[in-house]
DNA sequence: GACGCGTTTTGATCTGAATCAAAGCGGGCC
DNA sequence: GGCCCGCTTTGATTCAGATCAAAACGCGTC
């Protein structure tokens, strides 16, 4: 086990962070903000930082002082049980946020780990309290961002009670697709920056069954896959396995 | 289906409600408020109601205004897909807030049905937003509140994406054990209030094996089931179960 | 260009929980 | 008091996905 590597990387924040000319910002917090609002926004963001492949925002059990947008890159958060066995509870793309789970306990909850070169803006909660004392639109956007990361693990739940395995991953590209498509990716061509392993992690299936089912995907016709390369050839397929027709 | 029953019942909210001299001040959101505050507190509540077992306090769906603060009684939140299917996403009791997850999209993301003979107070969110401009420790509490519910989820995840059957109910038994003594209520004795297929839904099996592991536990020592009944003999061994030794 | 290692694929077999089935229990209602 | 209906228990059987095993792939490194 590497440990080395998964410890973290504190750069020095090299240039003044400015959501106002961000290009994630409908995407990111100021959304719904009026454009003097966003100004206000800037004093928000604590600074950026640089996070390796690999390397972790934070760790369980480390004391919460900041949440942390996505600007670049691709994460996962895992929470480790006592005696090893780790659970994938969710992966983070540019524009989302991290480490709402460390409010609660003052302690960070699960760990966030890159799965690709990354950039976050770190978000010190302090600031984030005050600042929605006075703008109550970002109070309002911030609880709304709360809120649906609830609705989401709803979500999982739901899939992981009841859902057979195809359907499972079925939901799960679907998943990915929309969210690359929203920040003007190719909704049909992407690469996942995950395992099999994290996949399967994620909605509760063992990597062999995630690799067999992307076999089998590609043999029906919905896709085409290359190790990480997936080529979407039949969405409305997807969509009717997840539907749970067919 | 008898639709009836789930109709709401909406009851005109007799007495003026207290959140100062409320007995569950320590449960619920005046937590880490002082006295004075919890006066300002009071203005938020916006009356009692009752709700009748099998009645919906919400419905997935509807406009959200308000959250529920659970006064007593017993609620399950459950999610239903298009095909019918439908997963428990969560189990409340007295203190604990329902409806968190209709914030993010203005409208409620699951039903929320009374398992007993219940009363909440209602929240209405405008005014928790308002208020919690104003005193700061409130929108402290309420954030902590939404985190809570996240790392629940989160540990939920766990539950459904990496337990055997036996561990799901060992963790399920002592939530629910620990919860009520929080209460005041004995860890080791109580009354479930859910069926075995609530409870197998909850925690991603079928009713008949939630059935078949009750007797096992009960073979094994660990407790006595007496049809809701249930106490705890061994409460090690369930603790030993759930953190997987044995 | 070969080595090593993490990842992925595929096959054979096993197994824990689901499914199917039936009987027992208990509480409410006529 | 007896009937009905929803809930629970228990047994027999099935099956989806896990596990075990091995080979192939891709990529960085020496």
């Amino acid at each position: 086990m590497a440990l080395e590597s998964t410890v973290r990387k504190v750069d020095i924040p090299q240039l003044k962070t400015a959501c106002s000319n961000c290009s994630l910002r409908e995407l990111c917090m100021p959304v719904g903000l009026a454009l003097e609002e966003i100004d206000l926004l800037d004093e928000l963001v604590g600074g950026r930082r640089r996070v390796k492949r690999g390397d972790s925002v934070y760790r369980a059990g480390e004391t919460f002082t900041a949440l942390y947008a996505v600007r670049s890159g691709f994460f996962k958060t895992r929470l480790v049980a006592d005696d090893g066995r780790d659970q994938v509870t969710g992966f983070y793309m540019a524009g989302e946020l991290l480490g709402m789970d460390g409010i609660s306990q003052e302690q960070h909850n699960c760990d966030a780990v890159a799965l690709e070169e990354s950039e976050i803006c770190m978000i010190p909660y302090a600031r984030l309290e005050a600042l929605s004392q006075e703008v109550k639109s970002l109070q309002r956007h911030f609880h709304k961002v709360m809120s649906r990361e609830i609705v989401r693990e709803n979500g999982v739940m739901m899939l992981l009670g009841t859902m057979r395995a195809e359907e499972r991953l079925a939901a799960f590209l679907l998943n990915i697709s929309q969210r690359l498509h929203l920040r003007g990716y190719s909704a049909l061509e992407f690469n996942l920056r995950m395992t099999r392993e994290e996949i399967g992690s994620y909605v509760g299936l063992k990597l062999e069954t995630v690799s067999r089912l992307f076999s089998r995907f590609h043999a029906e016709g919905l896709l085409e896959v290359d190790q990480r390369r997936v080529r979407i050839r039949d969405i409305e397929g997807l969509r009717a396995i997840y539907a749970h027709h067919t």
